[in-house]
DNA sequence: TTGCTAACCGGAACGTCATTCCGTATAGTT
DNA sequence: AACTATACGGAATGACGTTCCGGTTAGCAA
């Protein structure tokens, strides 16, 4: 196995700096596969990304040994991407606003990843530790956001972040007959549930 | 597209009646496929499959023009032999017994097609109709043995049979870290719940 | 600026697989 | 027993993933 490739997705220190073009390469090849992923889902051919790229498929194999390694990668930048906006967005916004936003956007950010979702489930074990990184970088990203929001009075302060990530995804897994519309609905519905209790921090009510 | 061709799965009227060594095949490569999804997964070369039917891939892909039907077949195939197992297992045991005997089963069934499971939910829509035959066969299946115990008083009567598919098959899907055992003690925990409100044949009581 | 070299690039080459094609064999019938 | 519609097997084809290697270049030192 390849040791010293860069891992990307784990933005941190590097073995060693790369050199700038292949630094350009895998941003080319990211943004690429995210774009076919969407388009023609996660089993598109290699080549196509490579072209898309503007690569070859042996600059695409060097960074990305594995089919499974570019997944991982295209994945964990969306989610990154994701977590990285609730920041700005309560930058940006009144608490509550921020906290609808951001709700909007990780319902794109589902609807992005229709393709992926099969490989997650697959029993790959290529791909069994994203859902804990799922779980750790868009926790506490929502959590911030609702605390803010549950702090400046506009929601309730009872409902977790996990439990609302989870509620909002199954929302979003389509049913057979419902719509985009459907679960937009609903999740509106589930928002206008936090605003319920708004007030009350602690100590959910019968 | 091949019309004429026999479609294995909706038994009933042949357009003209096969032949007896085709029949003879088909039921060898329903047998091998389902041996070869559950041990290598459903992305399993066809090649192994027709091997150990003891035919050639031409036979294969007579029977099934398309990877996807031979993975609808087996599929239907096994709804079909667990739903008929209700009847057979009414007939041979008590209400509740019999309950308990067909949910065994079922789980069973679930963890067979863990592997499809994947592939149910891929997006492809040569699946889309899977779902609707699972509720449609397994529904009714689960709703006598439900009826039939809630009439001789071993069960409550307000549980809905889909409900109950649903969640057993919810409960089944193993959580990072939990193991099968995890499963049947939850499930178990649903029958005892059953039980609970045994003799009150209507009306969900708060 | 020039020269050097480790790191990188592209795409041909290889192996695996799904799917197609067609000459041969045979079940069922007359 | 002969006939023919039907079915069989496996070679051939084409598409892909993955590997390999000769040529190119970024980054550095003099």
């Amino acid at each position: 196995m390849a040791e010293n490739t860069a891992e990307p997705g784990a933005p941190g220190h590097a073995p060693r700096r790369l050199r700038a073009d292949a630094q350009r390469n895998i941003d080319s090849l990211l943004e690429a596969a995210k774009a076919v992923f969407g388009t023609a889902g996660v089993d598109a051919p290699v080549k196509e990304i490579a072209d898309r790229a503007g690569v070859g498929v042996g600059t695409l194999y060097r960074h990305f040994p594995q089919r499974s390694d570019l997944v991982k990668a295209v994945f964990q930048r969306e989610v990154d991407a994701c977590a990285d906006e609730a920041a700005a967005l309560a930058a940006a916004h009144g608490p509550e606003r921020a906290l609808e936003k951001w709700l909007d956007r990780y319902v794109e950010f589902l609807a992005t990843k229709r393709g992926l979702a099969a490989a997650l489930h697959s029993g790959d074990p290529a791909f069994d530790a994203l859902p804990g990184y799922f779980l750790q970088r868009l926790g506490p990203a929502l959590g911030s956001l609702l605390d803010a929001a549950a702090a400046a009075g506009a929601i309730r302060g009872d409902v977790g972040a996990e439990d609302l990530l989870y509620a909002v995804s199954t929302l979003c897994r389509p049913v057979s007959g419902k719509g985009p519309a459907y679960s937009r609905r609903m999740i509106a519905l589930l928002v206008d549930g936090l605003r319920y209790g708004a007030g009350r921090p602690r100590s959910a009510s019968a």
